[in-house]
DNA sequence: TGTTAAACTGAAAGTGCTTTCATTCATCTT
DNA sequence: AAGATGAATGAAAGCACTTTCAGTTTAACA
């Protein structure tokens, strides 16, 4: 036969006795071919040394079957269940998970800018990542679909919460539970223009309800921690060793609610008859330790993001949708 | 319609009112072409912004500049940290990150035998799984660099702990702190082949020394559980409430033994008084909870692993290392 | 003026692969 | 036992170009 010449799938279908097409789903998607048939495949494909021609996929394929994931670098469990939610949807289709994890703006402004024009990505999700009009702009006309998840732009398909209605589920639940002096505990600060800040209306949805309710919050129950464990313990040491220190904290995210429940108990400290402490998220570990928080569905936001991109990569037409997703608070041991 | 996707040599063709071929030429043999015709068609190629897609992805595809993780479907917070220990190498590269998360063998199978084939990676890692010899070989025969974490083959690099070791370790703290009846929760038996499983190590290496030091472990107290968090909870509440409970129990893994604080909790004990809890892996949550438990270093296997194929990558003639990552007791307030 | 070679150009046949659609055949249902 | 379902497979129709080949112009020359 033909000595010099690379082989094609054709020659590894004559070789295996079956037919290109074949040959192509062992490649692309082997779970659609029986074990047997794969193996045999396989070995033709291992005998003659064969290597598909990128050129010809590329031009073969209208689509990539990659999508996108641009998510701040995952410290947070919260990103890491989003993530998930994201990967198990997508193991069902044939599409290839590819992570973009971001940990400064330039970086962000980089995969942003590169991203819609190399176009080797059918769909993009951006996780809880503020997104510029220029961008979004670009992301448009090239035709990117693309769902913001905690973040919102009327022009793409978008996943929130609604973090003021979760702030204020907070302290109706305190209060109804009979507590009646507050502290709060989070990272209101914006750091970086580009990292999204829900924390501030969690913390303005707490508060207006108290206000309401004519209760106090006074302002040295207000802590500001960062996001990271050190800094939230040391916050949350200063709030539990006030003088008259606040019978029920809110924490803006359930690892910081981890970081006081850690600081009480070094304290000696009851929960929640000498404190209580309610979270937001619900990620995993709050059900391990009993923490009373504010589920967002993590999971299903990620799960949501997917089905949406996919969905309108199926039928672009598909109209821009921006979903509220509901939160609720999960009562557990430590209120 | 075509709004604004990306346009092809015919729509320049027809733009221009030459035909495909002639477009062609100008851009591959531009002194073929009359030069009236080449401007023309040159003005048509810029005014639509033409780029040839197939080349641009073809190129694209000749340094990948990908590298891949084979994963298991990450549930547990073990494979996150590894994954974040490669995201955090990688980012500082100019790679891509691409996620194939697993969760049956059938899956794992197909990735294995099409990921080297299609060489759309550089380089690849695979954790907490194991590898066939037939795939092995042809990742080998494919020159794609590979490393292994927690299982290893000889002809490619891996990382690894001694979990058998990891065991003793636990055991020698257990006894050195004057525990003298213990418990075990694990997931002892093997589901799958695929997944790999130090479990039964950690156990026998547990079981060794407790062997040694003449000490008895019932097979009452040893709970098969898996890793889901109701099973564990489960076989918690057993070793637990029974008549002649153990005073320390070591959990196979961090989770398990979260499982176990919590059911502790529920039943009103106090840990350690009434009864002492050992984990491992020491994933970010045990330092919330104060757990002790054994340190495998997560981040650092993922981050290490990644290390190992960028050098790889980058001089293919490195040796085949395999790595042992050492463990440690780290001791918190649950012993 | 008629020839003819050179210069262009378009139709159509590849290129190596993917994917849709239809077919086969084994497996449940009822 | 008949029908419904579903998995596995092959035939054939793309995909976005490149290249060959043959036809048409044009220009040049006798």
């Amino acid at each position: 036969m033909n000595t010099k010449k690379s082989p094609t799938i054709y020659d590894v279908a004559e070789l295996s006795g079956v037919s290109i097409s074949t040959i192509s789903r062992v490649l692309n998607s082997p779970d659609k071919v029986n074990s047997e048939t794969r193996t045999k495949v396989m070995e033709a494909i291992d005998q003659l040394g064969f290597v598909p021609k990128a050129e010809a996929r590329a031009r073969a394929m209208q689509n990539t079957n990659r999508i996108g994931v641009i998510t701040p670098f995952f410290t947070a469990p919260s990103f890491v269940q989003r993530l998930r939610g994201v990967a198990g949807r997508l193991s069902r289709e044939n599409y290839e998970l590819v992570i973009y994890p971001v940990d400064s703006e330039e970086q962000l402004q980089g995969y942003l800018s590169s991203i819609p024009v190399m176009r080797n990505l059918d769909g993009l999700i951006i996780m809880s990542l503020a997104v510029e009009s220029l961008n979004v702009e670009r992301l448009i006309s090239n035709k990117m679909e693309t769902v913001l998840i905690e973040f919102s732009h009327d022009q793409l398909n978008s996943i929130v919460i609604d973090d003021y209605q979760g702030g204020r589920i907070v302290a109706e639940h305190l209060i109804q539970k009979g507590y009646r002096s507050f502290g709060f505990l989070g990272d209101i600060e914006l750091p970086n223009r580009n990292i999204i800040h829900p924390v501030r209306s969690r913390f303005e949805g707490f508060q207006s309800v108290l206000k309401d309710a004519g209760l106090q919050l006074p302002a040295k129950n207000i802590k500001q921690a960062f996001y990271a464990h050190e800094s939230s313990r040391e916050a949350a040491h200063e709030l539990l060793t006030m003088p008259d220190r606040p019978s029920a904290i809110f924490a803006a995210s359930d690892n910081q609610a981890l970081s006081i429940m850690k600081v009480a108990r070094q304290l000696n400290m009851r929960i929640p008859d000498d404190v209580a402490v309610v979270g937001f998220d619900d990620i995993d570990m709050a059900d391990y330790v009993d923490l009373t928080t504010v589920r967002q569905h993590l999971d299903e936001s990620g799960r949501l993001s997917a089905e949406m991109v996919l969905g309108r990569i199926a039928d672009p037409s598909r109209a821009t949708q921006h979903i509220y997703l509901p939160l609720n608070l999960i009562e557990r041991q430590t209120t």
